[in-house]
DNA sequence: TTGTAAGCGTTATCAC
DNA sequence: GTGATAACGCTTACAA
């Protein structure tokens, strides 16, 4: 700051220029405040020559709380996770809120981003699937900091959650590989440690039954994480041994199909779709990549985004309201590895 | 806001505690200020007690300027674009700086992008290569809001910039598809509407023609954009007139190099590295997977985001300092699209 | 080193 | 509808 001389017009400016008082600018610019039609123009007016804009830091240190929200994120490489960013700003944008970027893989982050926020008067937080704790989450709510959380387990009594309704897209793969003619299925991915990946699974093992299909022709292949690298190994397990080799599976994510269908190709010569069926879920650009055009269960970006950013804003405005818990629907994608 | 009852401890209430003066309190969260020792525990011990966090919006507003920075990005489903923000996020967090997330595509945000983050007054903005227009920079540095941008020509007075080495990066792709014995070469993205495209293909033709390679034998493919589409459009242009087809391509960035592939592959029947070599550009996610293995440049994403921040910071303490224009160091990555 | 007091730019309150 | 005035929570001369 070398430079001292002021570089913005302030309200007393504008109060001055257009013969009104200071509150009559400020209630200009408050949506909703009573102000002459003639006032409000003359105020308009003079702001504009001045090129006066409200000092939004001013406005949020009196009211209390800012219009930052707090959008803490993981994997920001995982495509899916990358996806939802663009919805989930535009949306907070359309309601006055600004997004302020917090990775939760970056240790040197994570320590700090609870308080930094807190320190920030953030108006809420949106926490996506993946890393950050629930510990974290808890926190905000004790200090009476709106959380909203998209595809994550509803365990925490005060946030808002969005899922995208897995355990439908489940029972949609499972359907989409048995009409394609599969007779062994598999199941790859965190079915055990991740919520959603819990769903998915059980969706697909269920529906399969319903369909008559017996326990012994299903396969549950867990992973720790869901990852390329997952599919990949999932696959060396898988086809191993000759006997349990499926010929369709159902991947809890696209990334781990990706790893999947490479490593069936590459290593086992399998012919896709024509020896083996896969199916995704997320639809991330890559499903759709010529090297792939991997059939999968789309999960709908715009509506998880703007649910959680509606949810948010509703607590926002009351923090005591009930919980409020959303399924966004799914949908299967036929592309070129269902047949 | 049905709840009004005070949820953060204030200095006031922490100065009461430690039986201090409220200047006491800010001095010992503020750094390099003159606190002894001892009530500058005292004042701690209050502060941990009482929950107390320095509300950085006030304290913003008193020092006149913010501690956000505008991040503002286009396409953020690209892949590249996206590996950087992690980093940048980061780099920002180490000094005290928080980015708030823009998206220039979304028209919604983008015409109020300017005045949204002049509003805040944010304490710089950065700009990825992609669409926000120069005019908008402009708009921040008439208003003394120091700009830093990555991957953009350097054509704004005032604004610092680091860009990949591209030409360097181009001459690198030449000499590696002339040591694996290409003898027809192209050059396929957007070599003249796009600043990097530019660069990179100029490196590319100055390397061959240094290497003795004859201008007839090296065929520039343009494209409007650097996508995957475009790859596979420019796949089919110069495979149509089997006297130009090229048997080794440099690529624009790494998305082009799929669209490429894939087309090269499916409809052309070429086959990865034996009758054509690829060399892209980035080094995203999707180079390493099995089914492209691709041979690239990478962009130094760390370096980038570093040298960003760094040069906005150095502009933030001193606005009027000489512009900075650097360059960060390519390497070439090789897998298995050249031989 | 410490406390006192004067702002920072805004909005909320309250008379008029 | 309008204008004075008092907050909001903090930092920072200035004086002690």
């Amino acid at each position: 700051m070398t430079d001292k001389e002021k570089s913005w017009a302030i309200a007393e400016d504008v109060a001055r220029m257009a013969g009104v008082s200071r509150s009559a600018v400020s209630r200009t610019f408050t949506p909703g405040a009573s102000v002459s039609a003639k006032t409000r123009m003359r105020v308009l007016e003079a702001a504009k020559t001045l090129n006066y804009h409200v000092d939004i830091n001013a406005r949020n240190m009196i009211r209390g709380r800012s219009t930052f929200v707090g959008v803490i994120t993981s994997a920001l490489v995982s495509p899916f996770r990358a996806q939802l960013l663009a919805p989930i700003a535009h949306h907070l944008s359309t309601r006055g809120l600004l997004p302020i970027l917090m990775n939760a893989d970056d240790p040197d982050q994570t320590g700090y981003a609870l308080q930094m926020l807190l320190n920030y008067r953030i108006a809420g937080v949106i926490m996506t699937s993946g890393a950050p704790p629930l510990a974290l989450a808890r926190e905000y709510l004790e200090r009476r900091v709106p959380v909203a959380m998209i595809n994550r387990a509803p365990e925490l009594e005060g946030a808002d959650v969005i899922n995208s309704d897995n355990a439908s897209g489940g029972a949609l793969a499972a359907r989409a590989l048995f009409d394609s003619g599969v007779t062994r299925f598999a199941f790859v991915g965190p079915h055990t440690t991740h919520f959603g990946g819990r769903q998915r699974c059980g969706g697909f093992v269920d529906a399969l039954a319903s369909l008559g299909v017996r326990k012994s022709r299903v396969t549950l292949c867990n992973t720790l994480i869901a990852s390329y690298e997952a599919g990949q190994l999932a696959a060396r397990e898988l086809f191993a041994a000759a006997d349990t080799a499926p010929d369709g599976v159902f991947c809890a994510t696209d990334m781990v199909a990706l790893g999947f269908m490479d490593e069936a190709r590459r290593t086992f010569g399998r012919r896709i779709p024509d020896d083996l069926r896969v199916v995704g879920f997320d639809d991330i650009q890559h499903a759709a990549l010529d090297s792939y055009r991997l059939s999968t269960i789309a999960q709908n970006t715009d509506m998880l985004a703007n649910s959680v950013v509606d949810m948010l804003s509703q607590r926002i405005a009351d923090f005591s309201r009930p919980a409020d818990v959303r399924i966004a629907p799914v949908a299967f994608v036929r592309r070129a590895t269902t047949g």
